[in-house]
DNA sequence: CGCCCTT
């Protein structure tokens, strides 16, 4: 059966089984949907407007103004262990934000109408104070807004698509939905929301992020990925779901067998979005997003998150936004004031090693008897394999992580390496992206990346939270044409530069395409400031280009922020794949009779909630579990 | 290019 006829004859009998205390309801964005019978959504360049579209108001100049927040006293209650947050290390982090109507910031999570329970697990993870990222991130979220959002690496990125989605699906209280086909109801799970992430051990982490923000709200997530049993998934979306977590060939899988539809989703968050959209995974999103039955853009809230967003992907990327509001937050790469750089000119025969004698230096100087997390990256799966050996065998622990590997031996040597166990990880671009892993000391890029956004990703896995951290990069001439872009990027995050890299850089001017960098303070810039004639053709009757986008910015001193550095705790579960003990013995399968409400919620707190579901029988506990602590 | 992403 071709992929419209089954949307189409599932809608046509799609059954709203009521939460026990709300009347069915049927959301706006699905009566269109069944009015258009499922066909699919493709969208035009530009993109089709917004609701707002015709109701932006009266144009206001470019303003850049210069605020200064009050001072928010930081308490960690309860917070005995050795982490410290270091309140400077978010001074003076710019923000600007380029779209219309653009709601203002928040300075503290009180501000924010969200549900009671939401607050309660924000203070549970100990957040005391919203992130840069978060103080401007959710009310443009709350608003119902589009957000095309580039944040640093480490800066909270999670939370601020994490809480606004809870706590409108909790305003909106959205049905359980179920199907059915020939009076038979099927196993299609019509998840609400939907979060996409690059890689498996991303979407374990998002999830169990999200899992913990959700306790005790009612809110369901799940999460989905390749490279793990099907059926446990498949259990946990029988249950109902509100919020999938997937990485996209898995979710696909389950569409394509009908265990999944996304005509229900009302919000779309990509995190790592650029990668998403970069080559090999844009064709995958693109079919996921745009001709797999998901409301399009207007109908559903799309939010796009990463720490970098180049111009032409951002291009891309509006074809899924309606209307967005473009924020920048902070300096290109991560908190990377925190992160001290090297480079280290050194030729590929050199390099094993090069990295001994570093490994052997830095041997001495772990912390807390314990020594020091350090992260390998390397260009190959192969390579990263031939390290992990070369290493073992000269008497430096270290565990390979990469693509190759079965997904627990991925997992296992995660695992292995955020417990000290195997305190080096060699590791692909698998792990270059998003992964929190608390306590690693220092990045050592030993293959130079081919983008240097990536080269940013990678060295923003330390330095995270507000600690600092250290990240070595081997330079060969083979990267010679990545000189000017590394001294760029090493420049906006005030790094001494070697004069032997400048010259480098010099002598290759002109010779790659010039940084996407070059014109921004920031880690992107809106595309369409130099496109708005194109993007807002009709309303603009003055042919000012900028009259009728409000655009801001404001550069604030943060005085530090609440980001939790203890709380893996919390963190050291996340309820993947295991609540079939809670719910399986006296609940049958089905979407809505698992709907659990702040009352009956089965563990007793928070702890005992995350505690659950660690050391299932696949070896899927947690992944993103405590470091040192 | 290789890296990731269903079986």
């Amino acid at each position: 059966m071709a992929w419209a006829d089954v949307l189409s004859e599932s809608t046509q009998n799609l059954t709203h089984q009521t939460r026990p205390t709300q009347p069915a309801y049927l959301p706006p964005h699905l009566r269109q949907l069944v009015a258009r019978g499922g066909r699919s959504n493709r969208n035009s360049f530009p993109p089709p407007a917004g609701p707002n579209f015709n109701q932006r108001q009266t144009a206001t100049p470019y303003d850049i103004i210069t605020e200064k927040l009050d001072q928010v006293e930081l308490t960690v209650d309860g917070n005995n262990n050795s982490d410290v947050i270091n309140l400077d290390a978010y001074e003076d982090v710019p923000v600007e934000a380029t779209g219309s109507d653009i709601p203002p910031a928040v300075k503290s999570f009180g501000e924010i109408q969200m549900c009671e329970a939401l607050n309660e697990n924000i203070k549970r993870r100990k957040y005391v104070k919203p992130t840069p990222i978060q103080r401007h991130a959710i009310p443009i979220v709350m608003a119902g807004r589009d957000l095309m959002a580039c944040a640093q690496t480490g800066s909270g990125k999670t939370a601020a698509f994490c809480f606004p989605i809870i706590s409108r699906i909790l305003r909106d209280r959205f049905d359980q939905v179920v199907s059915v086909r020939n009076g038979v109801r099927t196993r299609i799970a019509y998840p609400t929301s939907l979060i996409l992430s690059p890689t498996r051990e991303l979407s374990c982490q998002i999830h169990d992020e999200a899992k913990k923000f959700s306790y005790q709200t009612g809110v369901k997530v799940v999460v989905a990925y390749g490279g793990a049993p099907m059926a446990q998934q498949f259990y946990n979306l029988e249950k109902g779901v509100d919020i999938l977590v997937a990485t996209p060939g898995r979710l696909v899988d389950m569409i394509e067998r009908e265990r999944v539809s996304l005509k229900m989703i009302k919000y779309l968050a990509l995190d790592e979005a650029d990668r998403m959209l970069d080559m090999g995974f844009e064709h995958q999103i693109r079919k996921i997003v745009q001709q797999m039955g998901m409301p399009p853009p207007g109908t559903r809230q799309t939010m796009l998150f990463s720490a970098t967003f180049p111009d032409d992907i951002q291009r891309l990327a509006s074809d899924f936004l309606s209307n967005y509001i473009f924020l920048t937050v902070g300096k290109v790469g991560s908190s990377t004031d925190l992160i001290a750089q090297r480079v280290e000119l050194v030729q590929d025969m050199e390099k094993r090693s090069h990295l001994m004698k570093l490994l052997s230096t830095q041997k001495a100087n772990g912390s807390r008897g314990k020594p020091a997390l350090t992260l390998v990256f390397v260009e190959t799966k192969r390579g990263a394999d031939a390290l992990e050996h070369s290493l073992s065998m000269n008497g430096f622990p270290a565990i390979a992580i990469h693509g190759d590997k079965v997904q627990r031996e991925r997992e296992r040597a995660l695992r292995s390496f955020k417990s000290g166990a195997t305190p080096i990880l060699v590791a692909t671009d698998v792990a270059s992206r998003g992964l929190d892993i608390p306590h690693v000391a220092h990045v050592i890029n030993f293959d130079f990346p081919k983008d240097i956004d990536d080269y940013v990703h990678r060295i923003g896995r330390t330095g995270r939270a507000g600690n600092s951290g250290m990240a070595t990069a081997f330079f060969s001439d083979k990267n010679m044409p990545l000189a000017k872009a590394l001294v760029e990027v090493m420049q906006e995050a005030k790094q001494e530069v070697p004069s032997w890299l400048s010259q480098c850089a010099q002598n290759f001017v002109g010779s790659v395409r010039s940084s996407r960098y070059g014109r921004s303070k920031f880690g992107g810039s809106d595309f369409r400031s130099s496109q708005n004639d194109y993007y807002y053709p009709s309303s603009n009757s003055n042919g000012d280009a900028n009259s009728f986008v409000d655009t801001y910015a404001n550069v604030y001193n943060t005085g530090g922020y609440g980001a939790p550095t203890s709380f893996d705790n919390y963190a050291s579960a996340g309820g993947r794949s295991s609540n079939a003990d809670y719910y399986g013995a006296h609940n049958p399968p089905g979407p809505y009779a698992h709907y659990s409400t702040a009352d009956d919620y089965p563990p007793a707190n928070i702890d005992a909630f995350a505690a659950r579901s660690n050391g299932n029988e696949y070896g899927y506990g947690s992944i993103v579990a405590s470091g040192w602590d």
